[in-house]
DNA sequence: TTGTAGGCGTTATCAC
DNA sequence: GTGATAACGCCTACAA
């Protein structure tokens, strides 16, 4: 580790690195830039100057030629939460593995605050925009702005727009299918809002695919909220009404552990009289449940370094448009499993 | 909004406004900053002409001149973490509301990632940095760096850094405070990884209140994991040895869960024959608790708003030293009570 | 009250 | 191979 005296000293610039090594700024720049027009040992006094002086380029000082930032503004309106996190990390990922870094800003769901943040990151001419959304209903673009803009999570409405979402209909297929594997047929669903489009979604993928399979869903999907509580509750119900149920499709992780808690207290083994199946793959829930969850996982890194790949490449001067969807995965685990003969 | 035709035209520059409102770059520069020195008619000419082609300043070459960059970098080693996320909305708060902004960075607890993060950033010349550990434990120190630095939640090693953590020992000591408050005098622990110096703060915390009462914890401080799983076997260690333990306290909220299944399925009654107590307040876990989980609230986005404000002090060349310590507060719910008669 | 000019740190384009 | 020099977008003395 160098030595650097004191904290407040400004750093070097490229003009005390010429200086040391006792040639001109050009020559400097490009001994540190690896161009070729200069003589090896000429480079090499240049690089031990820089070295020595614990040297790094301005690249703030870099933009005002290149117009580039090198940065990305990423907007997320649900920091806390649990779906804007593996997103953020993907586009970090896929960010920060090149030069580019990620500006980012909590705008906690408030139409008012994002704008006010979109403003500051344009100010820190940001060379495109992620946002991510709270939930996976579509939302209001933010219209015509001089940087490219990627939907993440949460479409936006306009389909002129870039948007990268989570295949909600699909997660709900992979479940039935999984548990008509499984040797299910008497299913039911217990799930969260239904003022949320994802809860619809799934549903009507899980239901499409037991259709086909001639398997109705007993008693018609449950909506709810996405709590244990309501897992819980929900579960009580199913198995009072249906007692032969042998599958309970759960639209949440959250749901899925109250709906395990219920059957327990209720004497329903898991999987052998009923299987269950969460969503989220959550692992500090999916995980720590009796027995462990099989879930649904919505591959939230994939879709955030999508949409990294996606602002990169309009950056670059080539945009999609449109809302791409990424396909999710199950991850089976000890809550599902064949129905005993 | 404005009507910005196209996507990939140059943002307009000041002598952009300056040639629109027919005056020089000086005059329009001293318009728009609110500079007296101008007449109130020609700012407003300068104002609108701004208003008109949606000017927004270049912050990066503002900085060429000033050598602040307005910037922050916060690099966490714990994005999916629990702990990290809080911590960096607090930061992002303090930061945000004026006009700096946050460069995320996630080293993943991998030390050359954080340097070389650590390195990325001084190139991006942030003002300085926030570092967020990832477990309470003690880190080395980056050393001295041209940009003061404070850390977050895990602290420096070097005294003379700026640290900000967690008061575990406090909050060991409010959870038994409370029990004994409640009436409870056979009291067990129940913890995690033993490997955390957090762990033996809060059980620290937490007996030294209790002997001072004359409470002895029955058959010391179980150390484990930080998981549901341990929590339910430990609390069967422990009903089976001390079938008249009125009080459980849990290293965590994950722990507190399993405790309290086990509890159930034993047939003791929460809160009545046993209270129980968490930490971390993670409200996943504690609000669909069956009752509703106590637990210690370490104050995590105080702990961010702190460190960042402790970082702005240090920017403004009054640097503090050493380890603060954000203190917890108790929130009660219904797994603790009055123990009845 | 307004305009001119220099400089912030870097890179690219030329001459040398 | 190397070195002046002109940008980039902005601010701030200083001059007019």
């Amino acid at each position: 580790m160098q030595t650097t005296t004191g904290n407040t000293r400004k750093p070097p610039t490229l003009a005390d690195v010429a200086k040391l090594a006792g040639v001109s700024l050009a020559t400097a720049s490009k001994s540190l830039n690896g161009r070729q027009q200069v003589k090896a040992e000429t480079r090499e006094r240049v690089l031990s100057a820089a070295e020595q002086l614990n040297f790094s380029p301005n690249v703030l000082a870099r933009h005002l030629l290149s117009g580039r930032s090198g940065t990305i503004g990423l907007v997320t309106h649900d920091l806390e939460g649990r779906f804007s996190i593996p997103t953020l990390m993907g586009a970090e990922d896929a960010a920060g593995t090149g030069k580019t870094s990620v500006l980012l800003c909590d705008a906690r769901g408030d139409a008012l605050r994002e704008q006010y943040h979109v403003q500051a990151l344009l100010g820190r001419r940001v060379d495109g925009l992620i946002v991510v959304g709270a939930r996976p209903d579509p939302r209001p673009s933010l219209g015509q702005l001089p940087v490219p803009v990627v939907y993440a999570y949460a479409p936006s409405q306009d389909p002129a727009d870039m948007s990268v979402v989570t295949d909600n209909v699909q997660g709900g297929r992979l479940v039935a299918e999984h548990l008509l594997a499984c040797g299910r047929s008497r299913v039911a669903i217990v799930t969260g809002d239904a003022g949320y489009g994802a809860a619809h979604d799934r549903v009507d993928g899980a239901t499409a695919v037991l259709a086909e399979a001639g398997v109705e869903v007993l008693g018609g999907p449950l909506y709810g909220a996405w709590t244990e509580e309501w897992g819980r509750t929900a579960a009580g119900l199913v198995v009072n009404r249906f007692a032969d149920v042998d599958a309970i499709i759960s639209g949440s992780d959250q749901i899925a552990r109250g709906v395990l808690d219920t059957l327990r207290e209720a004497g329903r083994r898991v999987p052998e009289d009923v299987a269950v199946t969460g969503h989220d793959n959550w692992e500090i829930l999916a995980l720590n449940a009796r027995p462990q969850l099989t879930s649904i996982d919505m591959n939230l890194e994939e879709l955030g370094r999508r949409a990294a790949a996606l602002l990169f490449d309009a950056i670059e001067g080539d945009p999609h448009h449109g809302t791409e969807v990424i396909p999710s995965r199950l991850v089976p685990r000890g809550s599902t499993g064949p129905k005993p003969a």
